[in-house]
DNA sequence: CGAGTCAGCAAACAGTTGTTTACTGAATGA
DNA sequence: TCATTCAGTAAACAACTGTTTGCTGACTCG
């Protein structure tokens, strides 16, 4: 790649770190293209030379939040562990992904249900191809022995909205005494929902 | 209340419901005051004898969007039925409120994670409430013998993150078949927590 | 080297915004 | 009845907004 590529990838980098930065405190909707370009040491032309609009900038900031929690929950869920050892390493995992991911994190959070379609619908598209995974990940454990596939969904819907929910639990912790006993809740209700599945066909 | 105080009611009343039907397709940090009026057939300045701030009318909004939903669910929960007619009827009760109140829940959906602190502030308030609420319930029924407060509370915030996201779901049903296949969904994950939670201690 | 490409800029465009001001005229209450 | 209150108004304010324009100067490549 040229220097001149380069120089444009860099441009294009620091307006979407701008606008991320931005987007911790306010919603997409509610941004500015001037905004984006003052904070990013732009002139505010120069945005129209990378994005159409702020909603397509928007969408690519969406694909960057979900990109490092696919592999990461893949991860997570492909080893084979104790029941309640998996449910701690992935408790964990949410929060040290909160940790280092805050902005994004948030930024999803805001715009899930916020104000531009296309971002929403991204968002939504990313979170059902997420419980898809989550889905034949589970379906290939011994405990979904006897499960249609359905029921096999619909539990991979529980477990991405529980993950979603902590997640977002965990983003407006007060302090550390805050983020244990989000920690433990989260810990618990994932063992309630363990449980349940073990003993479902007795109903 | 005389005529005066009427007139002014009324006058706030359309400011509100301009507002709501506003919020319906943007977020409220993107909303204006002059839209707010305009929409409401009034002068711009006209706004400030009733509200100091859009935050102010946001707040007013969300207790409105919460007073219906206490009452409802207090008295679902107050009825003594068998657990699986409870749950039919929970689900029933949350796709109704949907149905008639798609404004508010879309408005809440919005502003849970939105960009105006004081509103955000507000709604997870009164979700906080509404977990307690649930969780006194709880706590009175007899499946809770030799529950800690702490494991009741828990299950009370499970209960009402996941009548959050079921709400949510309903929002965006794309039709009837959509609306079924979400309350199928919904009604087998609440029966899979009531089978853990009878089976709680034998883990 | 020299012609061409093109990222980023300054300036201008016509709108919009929030908020304050002084006002009007209807409801109020002594 | 008549002075007072006050909800709603029209107008003005400066400060922004998104987007287009023509331009410049550094990179590209034959």
């Amino acid at each position: 790649m040229g220097v001149r590529q380069a120089q444009k990838q860099q441009s294009r980098r620091a307006l979407l770190d701008a606008g991320l930065r931005l987007l911790e405190h306010q919603n997409l909707s509610g941004l500015g293209v001037r905004e984006v370009t003052r904070e990013a040491g732009m002139s505010p032309a120069g945005f129209y030379r990378h994005f159409r609009d702020l909603a397509e900038l928007g969408v690519v900031l969406v694909e960057e939040s979900l990109a490092s929690l696919h592999g990461l929950v893949r991860g997570a869920l492909a080893e084979q562990a104790e029941a309640g050892e998996l449910i701690d390493r992935t408790v964990e995992l949410i929060a040290g992904h909160v940790r280092e991911r805050r902005a994004y994190v948030r930024f999803l959070a805001r715009e899930r249900h916020g104000g531009v379609q296309p971002v929403r619908a991204a968002i939504a598209a990313e979170l059902a191809r997420f419980a898809d995974e989550v889905a034949e990940a589970l379906g290939a454990q011994p405990e979904s022995e006897g499960w249609s596939a359905a029921d096999v969904r619909m539990l991979a819907e529980l477990y991405v909205d529980h993950m979603v929910a902590t997640a977002v639990a965990f983003l407006d912790a007060a302090g550390p005494a805050d983020r244990a006993r989000i920690a433990a809740t989260a810990r618990t209700q994932l063992r309630l929902i363990s449980v349940g599945r073990r003993h479902w066909r007795e109903g």
